[in-house]
DNA sequence: TTTAGTGCAAAGGCTTTGCACACCG
DNA sequence: CGGTGTGCAAAGCCTTTGCACTAAA
């Protein structure tokens, strides 16, 4: 609910995609688009995927759409950055369209949907630890869970 | 290195692990006698492992030792708080030793050894994030990574 | 034309499940 | 004894790989 068409931003995502894809010196193929377009649809909704979702969602309207084909077009995007592991309450590791800077998200577990935040690990803590602990720190992953509007009003049940 | 014979902390959690079987309503076997064993030595190493990893070693000592006993012992120890999971940097999920309230870890980039750490998310952050986002937060997920001073004065490359 | 990209099917890990037997309580 | 726990083997997922074919550039 409460999605209303922002067209721009979803080409704003699909153009970064599919740069991504020219930038990495790749071919655009027909299933490379179709894997973007894809790619574009989940990133307006905030959802996190797993690969074989993708797939099984791309096979949906192209049933000769290979397994392999969006299993290495995954592994090419997380690399070049245009996709972010996001890992869920339950230790399983899923996807999300997500370029940009350093950032952490907040997963709703009702729904799955993800939104990124700015917020991070203050100085002081990373200070403090590195003093304790006598590591030395140079790198951190922050995950937060918690229930997003719609699916508080929903009550308790999930929505997707 | 620097291993030295803290067998007390040792026998304190080897009991933690039996007495969580027990707690459960579980029957102790000798199978879980020797999980417990292993998982105590593990504890004290500070070591991450998956489970695949744990039955193999296990299987070493006493090549009868089934894999479906282990997973379901890693399942039950989970569950009943004894284990933790640990995410590490390329997003696999291993577990850790590790009772008690919460807390979180740092892992070396080195030699995967992880350390505990009182350090968390400061409640202004959380507080942020919830009026920024309207989610209402109820978890997170905090590892953070480094070198421990062994990785490190050991060059740039890997301990284990 | 050249060669990256694709689909298919098979192989590989890790994890779970089904079932008859073993053994703790 | 009775029922939990076990080992084994098979089945299930998800992911990767090998190879001949397709289609970008």
């Amino acid at each position: 609910m409460a999605e209303h068409g922002d067209n721009p931003e979803k080409e704003r995502v699909l153009a970064a995609i599919l740069s991504a894809f020219t930038r990495a010196g790749m071919r655009r193929t027909r299933q490379r688009s179709r894997i973007a377009q894809a790619l574009a649809r989940l990133a307006r909704k905030g959802a996190t995927f797993s690969t074989e979702d993708l797939w099984l969602n791309l096979r949906r309207e192209d049933a000769t759409m290979g397994r392999a084909t969006v299993y290495r077009a995954v592994d090419l995007l997380l690399e070049a950055g245009v996709l972010d592991r996001v890992v869920l309450p339950d230790g399983s590791s899923t996807h999300r369209v997500c370029g940009g800077a350093h950032h952490h998200h907040v997963t709703c577990t009702g729904c799955n949907r993800t939104v990124s935040i700015d917020a991070c690990l203050p100085g002081e803590v990373l200070a403090a630890v590195s003093r304790t602990t006598e590591f030395v720190i140079d790198g951190h992953a922050l995950e937060l869970y918690g229930r997003c509007p719609s699916c508080r009003s929903m009550g308790t049940d999930a929505g997707v």
